[in-house]
DNA sequence: TATTTATAAAGGTCAAAGAAAGTTAAAGTA
DNA sequence: TACTTTAACTTTCTTTGACCTTTATAAATA
């Protein structure tokens, strides 16, 4: 297993008590025998902001580097997807929306498939503008049954 | 004997215990004396998608390459479902169908709840006989997309 | 006492070296 | 001819180290 791994699941697990963790750079690298800036690599690899992390850190004596984990609840999430969509719904605009959810691991990639496929022109097969107003249904109320 | 085959075998060994393996393409082409493009020679080959395997790899320091077996079981299971779905789907059909999946685990209860929904009275409301026939359709291709 | 200066103690950056795996094309073989 | 083996070259990710910037604190000075 590779250094990078071990450092970012000992970061991890210290995320299991807080959302908030604070570690000194000098001492991880210490505790696994490796250079400071392997932490700095850490970070950047695995804590984006992409990744629903968001880093801080201080310099001088007694500085240190500030991790926040930031939980957008799957929930709030998807419900304010939901609210945001109106009567009708086009494929282009569920692709983005998908994309999105993937990027942010809010669903998996068979819930993302699944979404994908059941509003897809393919298989609704009806007219316009039923079609992206059946779609908008179907789509909403998937996406109220990942809501946990 | 061939080199590939030699090393297709001990690879497909492998997954007699698990249905995901990992190897590392430097050390498998030591053990076998070749050159390391062989064994990319050999998953191209011996270990395609139509084969029912599905690779990845990552590159890198303490890279790997990952081989994941696909169920074949699994997917018989639900083409053979898919065949045996007729024109016309009613949401009854669709709560059995639903409830036996979850019994012998082949979907997860989200995979459930969004199998439902895009295909329940509330969310189609169109009239019969299309909405049976729509239904039908929509669960069809939501299934095809959970094979492997 | 208040301000400046020096020093040490952090963390940051970046690029080179290293460690895998991927690609492709030529050569060999059945 | 089709499949296999080999080897050179490419891409991607990780590790390492030298050098830089910021901050806190203690010492020196006005």
């Amino acid at each position: 297993m590779r250094m990078s791994d071990v450092i970012e699941d000992f970061i991890k697990e210290l995320f299991e008590e807080e959302d908030m963790i604070e570690i000194q750079r000098n001492d991880l690298a210490n505790k696994f025998n490796c250079v400071p800036s392997q932490i700095n690599y850490v970070i950047a690899t695995r804590f984006k902001p992409s990744q629903g992390y968001y880093v801080e850190s201080r310099r001088g004596g007694g500085g240190c580097i500030k991790i926040r984990k930031i939980n957008i609840t799957k929930s709030n999430y998807f419900m304010h997807i939901i609210n945001s969509i109106e009567d009708y719904l086009t494929g282009q605009d569920v692709d983005i929306f998908i994309s999105n959810f993937l990027s942010y691991n809010m669903i998996t990639e068979n819930e993302a498939k699944l979404l994908k496929v059941a509003t897809s022109d393919n298989v609704l097969k009806i007219m316009q503008p039923e079609r992206d107003m059946l779609r908008a249904r179907i789509f909403k109320n998937m996406l109220i049954n990942l809501v946990d």
